[in-house]
DNA sequence: ATGGTTGCAAAACGTTTGCAACGCC
DNA sequence: GGCGTTGCAAACGTTTTGCAACCAT
């Protein structure tokens, strides 16, 4: 199973700010704004997300415990739960199992996922205008495209 | 949380066949043909799908239940996958909980998803062929629609 | 008869919860 | 110091599995 990605899903993420309003202080100063506490568990599951790209809840756990082994699955749930909350990560469902995890620093994008090899694709959420516009006009429902997975079947194994 | 549909959600089904070819002895058939066996349980829960329009597994299993009281929660699982495999039932990810199974028999359609009301609309694939065709030409991506669930928020709830 | 199918029970899986200890603000 | 947060363990709901009995063909 593979993946690749058509949006540049440049890890950039929430850190390595500048002094200021950058991102990075932003979303700190965002989550105190809002009653929550910096916490160390939070900083490194953001900062797993950004790492990772994808990840399930599993998969982040897996990697922040390589940094600090004591974090549990319930605060990695909680966090992600949380961070979800800001704006800072949103989830899709990629899988019928477990839900995936990414970051938003980058360009807002949905998912094709292909059945057969399993390679996940992001595009941006532009190219879903034409039925997100539609459906608006039509049905007076607004769509969360961030949310969208498509499946169907990718161009190589179409071909095959 | 209620429930509409758009699309003609006629409970029709697979039953109440004429002589011959109908859909009713051909999906039979097809079972046998692809080396399945025709048991009780099978038609029971195919029948539970028809009736219910959109349903869990654990709905399905409640549903039958009320016919025959010893059918278990595994053979209704084993079952829908034997339905989906033969084309006869569908799912969709309608909650970020258990997977809706729905009956092929009606129009293919796809679903929209009220995140506040919890409304649930069955709109035509045809709808989406904005986006579906635009991602087969730019992606070569052949989009199972079928499957598709596009969460958001219903006219009723922007309007709030 | 014979191999697909069922029911049962147990396990697997992902997630949530209650609670006392902890530590950020 | 107060209260949000954490880790732990246990519960949870859903789905899967191994297996012997069963029954459709």
């Amino acid at each position: 199973m593979s993946s690749v990605s058509d949006v540049p899903e440049e890890p950039v993420g929430h850190g390595h700010g500048h002094p200021e309003t950058t991102p990075d202080t932003d979303w700190r100063a965002e989550l105190r704004a809002k009653g929550y506490r910096l916490t160390p568990q939070r900083e490194l599951i953001l900062g797993a997300i950004d790492e990772l790209g994808h990840a399930t809840p599993e998969e982040v756990l897996a990697h922040v415990k390589t940094q600090v082994s004591s974090v549990n699955a319930s605060t990695v749930y909680r966090t992600l739960e949380v961070l979800e909350d800001l704006g800072l990560v949103r989830h899709a469902h990629l899988s019928d199992r477990a839900p995936t995890y990414h970051s938003v620093a980058g360009h807002e994008h949905f998912h094709l996922k292909c059945r057969t090899c399993g390679e996940v694709v992001s595009v941006d959420v532009e190219v879903a205008s034409a039925l997100t516009d539609r459906l608006r006009s039509d049905h007076g429902f607004v769509v969360d495209t961030g949310h969208l997975t498509v499946f169907g079947q990718c161009q190589a194994c179409t071909a095959t």
